[in-house]
DNA sequence: TCTATATTTCGCCATATAACGAATTATAGA
DNA sequence: TCTATAATTCGTTATATGGCGAAATATAGA
């Protein structure tokens, strides 16, 4: 029981289903997902750690770099259901189809540059990544 | 997105849970799921709103009684597909299966001196129904 | 070894929610 | 109409949790 309630409250919540949907077609690194959801890193960190403790998702680190997928066949029966529930109820919405595209641009920008702090987009300045900005923001 | 959530957060909680396990078999009046979880009419009623709320479960007001049942096939697909999951996940847990051992005795109650509230068992005293209380506390 | 930095952990605050009892509402039956 | 009662709504309290920043941890590279 407490297994299975461990999945329902990581997916009663709008960031964490963000962030399974985002992790649907690839992998990523924290840093990538805090760019996504804009949200401080130790946040972002929480949400993985209880989607982790639910076994939706597997973690790999990378040196300094800490990468997320979601859960493969080798999950629980009852977590590779929750998944492909999931999936298919929220793939055709468009808070999560805009975070796909949003995700695109992430994705084409170097990790190096992504994570530094300094290039951060969003959060302090009409920074200079201005062709990044304008294609996440529309 | 809200839709999905609703779903979601309704799932993330035990009692809700075993509400839902419960309406499995059949539909219950709300005094009988106060029986089973043994908790204060106020809580049962706000969580049959919020399963209500989610499409989850369906009501049918007959006289004083409110009666529940798990949503039908004229429900959405993301809940039907929920309640699958979370049927077969959940009807092996142990304690989902004492739920359904207690349900039946419940149900061999006569509904008026189950809900009236002098009869209510196990909350204040060693009771005068006996035989029942022994069966449900086995 | 020392520094920079990606991530996590911790402590705090604000909000959400589960639980209850009291008050209210709706309905059956006297 | 009046009373009893099944269920809901409302107000309160305790706990859980999402968010952040600061501090700690781990690791790459100088």
């Amino acid at each position: 029981m407490y297994e299975f309630l461990n999945i329902t409250k990581a997916l009663a919540e709008e960031n964490r289903l963000r962030i399974l949907l985002a992790l649907d077609a690839q992998e990523l690194c924290v840093c990538q997902i805090i760019e996504l959801l804009e949200l401080a890193p130790s946040t972002v960190s929480k949400h993985m750690s209880v989607l982790r403790q639910a076994r939706l998702i597997d973690g790999r680190k990378d040196g300094r770099w800490m990468y997320f997928r979601l859960a493969d066949e080798n999950a629980p029966i009852e977590v590779k259901e929750a998944i492909a529930w999931v999936k298919k109820s929220l793939t055709e919405n468009e808070r999560i189809r805009e975070d796909a595209r949003r995700l695109k641009e992430i994705l084409k920008i170097d990790r190096e540059v992504l994570c530094s702090q300094k290039s951060r987009s969003s959060e302090y300045e009409t920074n200079q990544d201005t062709e990044i900005c304008v294609e996440l923001d529309s």
